[in-house]
DNA sequence: CGTCACATTGATGCCTCTCAAAGCTTGTGG
DNA sequence: CCACAAGCTTTGAGAGGCATCAATGTGACG
């Protein structure tokens, strides 16, 4: 049920946490109990600015572990919040610091850490497209799930309005199909 | 000289490279030999787009590490050039992960790939600005390091006239000073 | 002293953001 | 079963800002 490295641990070290939706799981400043990984809702990850704007960082999304920076540090450096109800999965810090010494858990978990690595340069690539309607396509091409085209939309920084109209361009250009509303994909597949 | 895990390991697993500006450490589909650190010069990690143009995923500096991902896979999934002359050093995928079995390590390594998460979520949350005058400012906050202006702006994905626009601002308003010709750096440090 | 790369500033146009509104779907309660 | 609300989807009009093209200034280096 927990993605790759996690299932190695002792189930001890796994808690579940029930959510609802604005749900804070931790905030900025709080000391550091571990990592987590949601089952089944986005989680977002926002760091609230001096002008008290909220910016989202990361988009955790089902299946995906985050705060994992957690276990090197003291406190949290942002804010947690649940944006569904469901269960998310809480992984003790120190039982994951001791799991270290074992050296296939080790390997694995680097290897997921240095995926994330590569996925987060893959997403940075894409953000430095400036065309909208070149990056929607990159981003499709990426396989960013486009459940919500709103979540897609600031996953890619955009305003939902220009992706909608990219999307639509894309689809006249045959490059994407959109066989129901809202659902989106590229062509042949 | 090689930032922290690596000193761990033993001298045989460092390789020492001597490159020239423009020069290709690997290309894209390459077989895996190892990572790499960078000791004195950029080294940019490009990925050839559908219609032959470059784009830029990473900005190695001097000190970094890249390509990480490369020790658990095959082959390498972009282009590195080195952006001057210099000195760069691989580092032996076989011996990293057998050095994995060492706790030390290990822990060593997964805390600076957890950092690195940080830092590109991070940069990821610069790049979701949309004024460049304030998406200049949080890069100046970040600590990105302004050694050549057009270097910065590309990291922070603005073209560098907008760059140099936006600092001008920042140093009107007194928020970033310029000490000199092409010099930018915070106000009151 | 000439070349070259970076730094800096100017003018223009396009593209995306912003604000606005209407269509579509789902769910909820009367 | 209908009405209404809420949220996503889609499209429109206008404005501001960044990209683009262009030119000049400046310093380093041979």
């Amino acid at each position: 049920m927990i993605p790759t490295p996690f299932d190695l641990l002792p189930k001890s070290a796994v808690s579940l946490l029930s959510v609802r939706q604005g749900e804070t799981l931790f905030r900025y400043g709080d000391p550091t109990c571990g990592l987590f990984a949601s089952l089944n809702t986005d989680v977002h990850l926002v760091r609230v600015g001096q002008d008290g704007q909220s910016i989202m960082i990361h988009r955790a999304t089902p299946g995906t572990c985050f705060a994992e920076a957690s276990l090197f540090s003291q406190t949290y450096h942002c804010d947690a919040i649940a944006q569904g109800d469901g269960t998310i999965y809480r992984i003790d810090k120190a039982a994951v610091l001791r799991a270290l010494e074992d050296p296939e858990f080790a390997t694995a978990y680097c290897n997921t850490l240095a995926l994330q690595v590569q996925q987060m340069r893959h997403l940075r690539e894409i953000l430095a497209i400036r065309s909208a309607e070149e990056r929607v396509f990159a981003g499709l091409v990426a396989g960013l799930h486009v459940g919500q085209v709103i979540d897609f939309a600031a996953t890619i920084s955009l305003t939902h309005e220009a992706t909608y109209r990219a999307l639509r361009k894309l689809v006249k250009q045959g490059r994407v199909e959109n066989p129901q509303r809202g659902i989106y994909r590229l062509t042949s597949r």
